[in-house]
RNA sequence: GCGGGCGUGAUGGAAUGGUAGACAUACCGGACUUAAAAUCCGGAGGCGUAAGCCGUGCGGGUUCGAGUCCCGCCGCCCGUACCA
């Protein structure tokens, strides 16, 4: 072969692809006796073409599974399919096509598209979660979870369509309405499969710390999630009965401290109390009803403005029964945390004091900053820091946690019909796992619905309950629920005539068990026992951090419900954890922020640009007359005016082009923002709307994450086939690091290219002179090799792929100098150069492969071991220190290794450079061995 | 709203509290070429003739020394329980 000859990507890829896949080299023993390690990232939705994140993700788990089987492990890299869910419905709606169908052809495509990475897969492992054989096995997990007592019937407020007979998921509300219908969402109570996630609270918390390779921030995430916290539970009695027979409200508080500044008491729109004032009055039934169209988001219901309604129920003070609290329904506490009732003190908590603010309710401070007076007031914001209790009768002068305890303690003594006014309480913000999911396209839950014997589990016999497969989509509602026969069926226990649970899993229940699954696929159990034992936990798991809680925290949870079944004992089903980044693109859009693609775009000439500049130039005059109108929303990047509704804007744009003299504007009145590029980008940045037929504008509109909507994908079947897979593997590693966002570039593809093409014709040019002799030792490359192979092992260890990217771009530039050296004896060259493919090999398979073969070397690259260092070559034995006169740098002095301090103090004194910063002697001197010396003056 | 993250040259970024800008991209100059691409060599944070000064989103603080630690802001991004 000739090594000039440019290397032909594509060609060369496919063959070793095929050569891989002849020999099954990625094939993984369960037996094998060497050390295990199993190599994870989350497995894809199959929506039918791969994008850039999966191109991210999986070539960053294939540097590590390919770096570890190097480095000597048998190493499990699996993949499958996260395969039911609503896309393949919307689908089916949408195309008339089968959900499984669909799904299966989108498998097949984008399983030739993940092969075309050159992965180190062990494809024989595959499945997907909608295979029958893995949702058998997910339903006997189920019984046995129900078994335990693991599994629970809850109410659960869902989105509610009333046009479409239907629950949206939260994503398809928009702006409080169905996504398809358009009709008003209502919230409804909806019986639910719940999983008893929160009997584990407190273990899933504690657990965390034992999570040391995960990301500190996801640990964060999932212990706010869980929300722990101390507090007390309080009982408020009413001082007149409501009709209905309750006489007291309890809530739930972590600051009893604050209880002489409470003003209100708040109860959720769902509270029993709220709801049994509803029957008879009118107002808070209204309010109740308007409270169920906003949504079930916590996003939704917390952003909203801060409203409420007066019960005309008053609640006594637990310790002075002459002050009366009134009780209001508010549309900001939520019925699923504490008791679904608060106390407000609004001097102490933004939310009621927002309230309080809007309803005229007092506020009464009763916690100062320490060094404030008792004159302390509340303004626009609470005081929630730490301070001393005041204006609070018997709590005055205590710290917050006396006063805490204080109050709990007395309440804990008080009796209230009977029982204890207060209690305390640990309690946890997260919530038991609804599963159940009002869809076709899921695991069914395995249950039959008697009216003799109530629920009752299907029989492992009679298991797996299929989906059936002639269904349709074409009206709305669970087509399971509306089959003809399915889900009516005798009742297992009593024979009479039952109905099947027509609720499926959610697809979180799905991918929590994955991963065990893969250790033994095809075992008859849900999960070999010993095997997975020995596999898990994951060693490297990698995904995106938009699964940093729910997941992650579910795979936690079921991991544990699995080991109270029976079926392997590993809690913690990650060791080390990785969030990667997401993939962006540039937008490009028109004036008015449609969408376009690159192609529907092109640079403006000069004398394009002038004309778009003139034709503009008054709409930009106009806006920035507008700038100051406070009918404006100044956070839009522009703003259509409606001449209906929008006068006072309308009016100055009339004035405007009466002013000038020049035709007016009666449709096309908009106003743009500073940001808008039309104002805060040169008219030579701008670019052709090609889309337009007539002279318009387009505009980049900045770096955003590759979606379809924005039309900024890049598509990675194209740039696999035309470069090649190890250009687009490099890409992705190179420059960024791996946590952060990645702005794919054609600038920085087209130099992962070059530097395919320079790798092998550098290794070309090596070959070629691997005879001579050489006139010197080659020391210095050989240090370099040395050096180059510990830095690199250690950033890929260390997952920072962009660190081992340089350190061999610095290796290529040694051996660039070294080839035409002839002092560098071809030995030194071969070894620096075999080195160096065994390095690059886990991140361009295929090209290390090719280098591999025309350096004469047997055997795939992919089963060669990584080169062992010899630290000899790594010791240096003189070192140079910056110094420093007062903090900055002034000169550096190169000393031999073991030079000892007060050497290396006396020599700085008299070093010139350091003299002429000093007067007489200096201040302090300070030498950190080995790193610096700092000279105070 | 709440929770979390990020912010360093024109750009992506590097830097156990210790020489800020490694490495790369874009750019500029040179070599090769009829020419271009590719390739190779070299340059480069800003200001300044220079000594030097200034520089890690903004404002404070701790330290001999801060991109890094602490406090307060600003901006962007992610999650928020039925998207996967």
């Amino acid at each position: 072969m000739s090594t000039h000859e440019r290397y032909n990507a594509p060609a060369t890829e496919a063959k070793w692809r095929a050569a891989w896949e002849q020999a099954d080299i990625y094939r993984t023993d369960n037996d094998d006796p060497r050390p295990k390690y199993y190599v994870l990232e989350m497995f894809p939705y199959p929506s039918g073409r791969i994008h850039m994140g999966h191109v991210r993700n999986y070539t960053m788990g294939d540097v590590v599974a390919r770096y570890r089987r190097a480095k000597g492990f048998n190493v499990l890299h699996p993949m499958g399919w996260d395969a039911f869910g609503m896309p393949a419905e919307n689908a089916a709606m949408q195309n008339n096509t089968h959900p499984a169908k669909w799904t299966y052809a989108n498998i097949d495509a984008m399983k030739a598209q993940l092969k075309s990475m050159g992965l180190s897969l062990d494809w024989s492992r595959e499945f997907a979660t909608c295979d029958v054989a893995y949702y058998h096995q997910q339903q006997r997990l189920f019984l046995a979870f129900l078994k335990e007592g693991l599994v629970k019937r809850q109410t659960r407020k869902v989105n509610w369509d009333p046009v479409d007979q239907t629950v949206l998921a939260n994503e398809q509300v928009i702006d409080g309405k169905g996504w398809r219908s358009g009709a008003t969402v209502e919230q409804r109570d909806m019986p639910e499969w719940c999983f008893a996630i929160t009997d584990y609270a407190q273990d899933l918390l504690d657990a965390i710390d034992t999570l040391d390779r995960w990301p500190d921030k996801v640990r964060l995430m999932q212990r706010n999630w869980i929300g722990r916290s101390e507090g007390l539970m309080m009982r408020f009695p009413l001082t007149v009965h409501e009709p209905s027979g309750l006489s007291e409200i309890e809530v739930f508080t972590t600051r009893p401290d604050t209880i002489f500044g409470a003003s209100f008491v708040a109860l959720a729109p769902g509270h029993p109390l709220a709801k049994a004032v509803a029957e008879h009055n009118p107002d808070v039934a209204a309010f109740i009803a308007e409270t169920q169209k906003m949504g079930t988001s916590a996003e939704v219901i917390e952003k909203a403005e801060k409203r409420g309604v007066f019960t005309n129920l008053r609640v006594a003070h637990p310790f002075d029964p002459d002050i009366t609290l009134p009780v209001y329904v508010a549309n900001f506490i939520l019925m699923d945390y504490g008791t679904g009732a608060i106390f407000g003190c609004p001097a102490h908590d933004q939310r009621d004091l927002d309230f309080a603010r809007k309803y005229s309710l007092p506020v009464h401070p009763v916690v100062r900053p320490k060094d404030a007076d008792d004159t302390f007031h509340v303004g626009a914001d609470a005081f929630t820091d730490d301070g001393v209790i005041f204006n609070s009768r018997f709590l005055d002068g205590m710290s917050i946690p006396d006063a805490k305890n204080e109050i709990a303690t007395r309440l804990e003594n008080t009796e209230l019909d009977g029982r204890p006014q207060g209690t305390r309480k640990v309690n946890f913000r997260l919530r038991d796992w609804g599963i159940s999911r009002q869809r076709y396209w899921g695991c069914p839950i395995p249950v039959i619905k008697c009216d003799a014997c109530g629920l009752v589990p299907v029989p492992d016999d009679q298991l797996p309950v299929k989906l059936p497969e002639d269904v349709t989509f074409d009206v709305p509602g669970n087509p399971l629920d509306r089959h003809p026969t399915w889900k009516h069926v005798d009742c297992p226990s009593c024979g009479a005539p039952a109905q099947r649970e027509t609720d499926t899993m959610d697809t979180f229940v799905d991918s929590s068990w994955y991963f065990a699954r893969f250790t033994a696929p095809d075992a008859a159990a849900p999960i070999d026992k010993a095997v997975m034992e020995d596999w898990l936990p994951v060693d490297q798991y990698i995904g995106g951090v938009e699964h940093a809680i729910l997941h992650l925290l579910y795979s936690r949870f079921f991991m544990r419900a699995v080991a109270k079944a029976g079926y392997g004992d590993r809690p913690e089903p990650f060791k080390g954890l990785f969030t990667q980044g997401m993939v962006t693109h540039e937008t490009y859009g028109s004036l008015t922020r449609e969408w376009l693609t690159p192609e529907e775009t092109r640079p403006v000439t000069a004398a394009e640009a002038a004309d778009l500049a003139a034709k503009y130039a008054r709409h930009i005059e106009v806006s920035k007359r507008l700038d100051a109108d406070p009918r404006i929303d100044k956070t839009l990047l522009h703003v259509v005016l409606d001449p209906a509704v929008e006068t006072s804007a309308c009016e100055a744009y009339d004035a405007y082009f009466a002013e000038a003299k020049c035709e007016p504007l009666t449709a096309g009145r908009i106003w743009f923002s500073p940001a808008h590029p039309l104002r805060a980008a040169a008219p030579e940045a701008w670019l052709m709307n090609l889309k337009a037929a007539t002279l318009t504008p387009a505009f980049n509109y900045g770096v955003e994450k590759m979606s379809k909507s924005k039309k900024n994908v890049v598509d990675p079947d194209s740039v696999l086939s035309t470069y090649g897979a190890d250009t687009a593997r490099w890409f992705m590693l190179s420059d960024t690091p791996p946590e952060r966002d990645i702005e794919w570039t054609d600038a920085g593809f087209d130099a992962s290219h070059r530097f395919v093409q320079r790798i092998w014709r550098l290794v070309g040019e090596a070959i070629a002179a691997m005879d001579r002799p050489g006139s010197g030792d080659g020391a210095a490359l050989r240090k370099a090799t040395h050096a180059s192979v510990r830095a690199i092992e250690e950033a890929i260890e260390g997952l920072g792929f962009n660190r081992a990217v340089a350190r061999l771009y610095e290796w290529t530039n040694a051996l660039q100098k070294a080839i035409p050296d002839t002092a560098v004896p071809g030995s030194v060259l071969r070894e620096s150069v075999e080195a160096m493919v065994v390095c690059f090999g886990p991140m361009m398979p295929h090209l290390a492969e090719e280098c591999w073969t025309a350096l004469g070397k047997d055997g795939f690259v992919a089963n060669a071991a990584w080169p062992a260092v010899d630290e000899s070559l790594l010791v240096e034995d003189t070192i140079t220190l910056p110094v420093q006169v007062n903090g900055k740098r002034r000169a550096e002095i190169t000393v031999a290794k073991d030079t000892p301090k007060d050497q290396i103090e006396a020599a700085v004194l008299e070093m010139e450079d350091v003299k002429r910063f000093l007067n007489g002697p200096p201040k302090k001197l300070i030498v950190v061995p080995g790193r610096i010396v700092n000279v105070v003056a």
